[in-house]
DNA sequence: AAAAAAT
């Protein structure tokens, strides 16, 4: 299942919103009829006369509901606004796409969104970077939206409207920053793709059995390639993936993917090498979280860009509810484990457990297993092998709690995960203060889409005290404390809405 | 320290 699968279960009450656009039948919650789309072009016309003078003007998505009830037209109406905000470079104009036909993607496209992914209409996110991504002179994008919203869809669907079916070479690569990422994208595309013909490869570390050496290797001729920095790096620098047509680079978790302790030299690396060969290649960025470090740095990567953001305050899915347990010592961490999440959680879908190392994922992991409790971990230095079939079983629902470290924080799409347990919270090695982003990615993997969720941090001793408040603070979010008992857990997981 | 290439 994919990120972008999600889709299909939209709420209906947004359907409905999307489509009273018309004077006879106004939403009932606002107060003026809405009229006609307006060019994003428009918007920024006028709101340069008042404040900008600048080539990029900035729209706040919110502050246009307003407009709307001063009559001025609106392009966004849906009833879950999410908060983001564009910035636009230039005098492009763009439209909010209502529908996938606006795009006027090439019928199999249609089909694939429809028949395969069985979308009913764009996400918020997918509603405005997509006109911006498949509108000449096709700018690049740096692109932030909350976690399971469907950013996924936006650069599969961006890549495959982009290729050239009759040209097979290499023409579109994206980034990912670990192998389940490659796989499960190279999965939505496959899908999404299935009647367009367009070819695909993953270039990740083959597993022992499929190894080949790579100068036996024949040229990849795939239209797109999905992989990882460090082989997508091989694979170039051998001469067997070449770039020359390449229109399109995604840098998917592109914070990440730039950043100082991250893949930074990798990204740029491979990049420096396709704008040399196709100097006019489109970028997109596309994560959740973009500090203002990573962020400013970003900004300089790309040339001519439009802009997506979204505030910290605004990113943690009200959908998640958040809970913290103080425990006094580390063995009240793994009794809670054993009684509260497997024993009362039994019937709340699958449950991922976060650790900081590895080490303390094959400790706990023996710890629960010698007590008889059924669960899988997966950490980097298992073997490929282990770690795709560990991730085939749960994602096949053959297991019900994978404890992980940090590998799967980022874009792991499993929509029936609704539990996240932080067994540690998340530090930044260099200065010990919370790792924000990460915090935010790992409780983005329950709530996938809007879906209920919650997330039960382990609080031992002052220094993850002095961690939780940071956290709570960084974000605006309310994190309830939760007493170590049965009916506390009961009633934690009632409110959450993962209990009857 | 998590992650990412192999050999």
């Amino acid at each position: 299942m994919s990120d972008a699968d999600s889709n299909a279960a939209t709420p209906a009450t947004t359907t409905t919103a999307t489509t009273t656009t018309t004077i006879a039948q106004p939403p009932a919650v606002t107060k003026t009829p809405v009229k006609e789309t307006k060019r994003w072009a428009d918007m920024e016309d006028e709101e340069s006369k008042n404040t900008l003078s600048a080539s990029s003007s900035e729209v706040n998505i919110d502050n246009l509901k307003i407009d709307e009830e001063k009559k001025i037209n609106s392009f966004l109406d849906e009833a879950e606004d999410s908060n983001i905000k564009a910035v636009i470079s230039g005098e492009t104009p763009y439209t909010s796409a209502k529908t996938f036909e606006e795009l006027e993607l090439r019928a199999e496209l249609i089909k694939g969104l429809y028949v395969e992914m069985r979308f009913q209409k764009p996400s918020k996110i997918q509603a405005i970077s997509l006109p911006m991504i498949l509108t000449p002179p096709h700018k690049d994008l740096i692109a932030q939206a909350h976690n399971g919203s469907g950013k996924t869809t936006c650069f599969v669907l961006g890549m495959l409207s982009r290729v050239d079916p009759q040209l097979k070479a290499p023409q579109a690569i994206c980034i990912c920053p670990t192998r389940e990422l490659a796989i499960q994208n190279l999965e939505v595309l496959l899908k999404m793709g299935k009647y367009s013909g367009i070819s695909s490869e993953c270039a990740i570390p083959m597993d022992s059995t499929n190894y080949i050496p790579i100068n036996k290797r024949p040229p990849v001729s795939a239209q797109i390639v999905i992989g990882t920095p460090g082989t997508i790096k091989k694979w170039m620098s051998a001469k067997k993936l070449g770039v020359s047509n390449v229109k399109i680079l995604v840098f998917d978790e592109a914070d990440h993917m730039l950043a100082e302790d991250g893949f930074k030299d990798d990204s740029l690396r491979i990049k420096k090498d396709i704008d040399r060969s196709s100097p006019h290649c489109q970028v997109l960025l596309f994560s959740a979280t973009f500090n203002e470090t990573v962020k400013n740095f970003v900004s300089k990567i790309v040339k001519d860009y439009n802009q997506l953001f979204v505030k910290k305050e605004d990113l943690s899915l009200a959908s998640v509810k958040q809970y913290k347990v103080y425990c006094p010592d580390e063995m009240t961490k793994i009794k809670i484990i054993k009684e509260r999440i497997f024993d009362l959680g039994e019937n709340i879908g699958q449950r991922i457990i976060f650790v900081r190392t590895r080490n303390s994922a094959s400790m706990l992991h023996k710890q629960l297993v010698d007590d008889g409790y059924a669960v899988t971990t997966i950490q980097g230095a298992n073997t490929p092998e282990v770690r795709d079939k560990i991730i085939k079983e749960f994602k096949d629902g053959l297991t019900q709690v994978l404890i992980t470290t940090d590998l799967l924080a980022r874009g792991f799409d499993q929509q029936q995960v609704n539990l996240v347990i932080n067994y540690d919270l998340p530090i930044k090695y260099d200065t010990q203060e919370p790792d924000y982003e990460v915090y935010l990615h790992r409780i983005g993997r329950a709530g996938r889409f809007g879906r209920k969720g919650a997330v039960f941090n382990l609080i031992c001793g002052d220094r993850d005290e002095a961690t939780m408040r940071k956290i709570e603070l960084y974000f605006q979010s309310e994190v309830t404390v939760v007493n170590n008992s049965e009916e506390d857990f009961e009633k934690a997981l009632k409110q959450s809405g993962l209990l009857e």
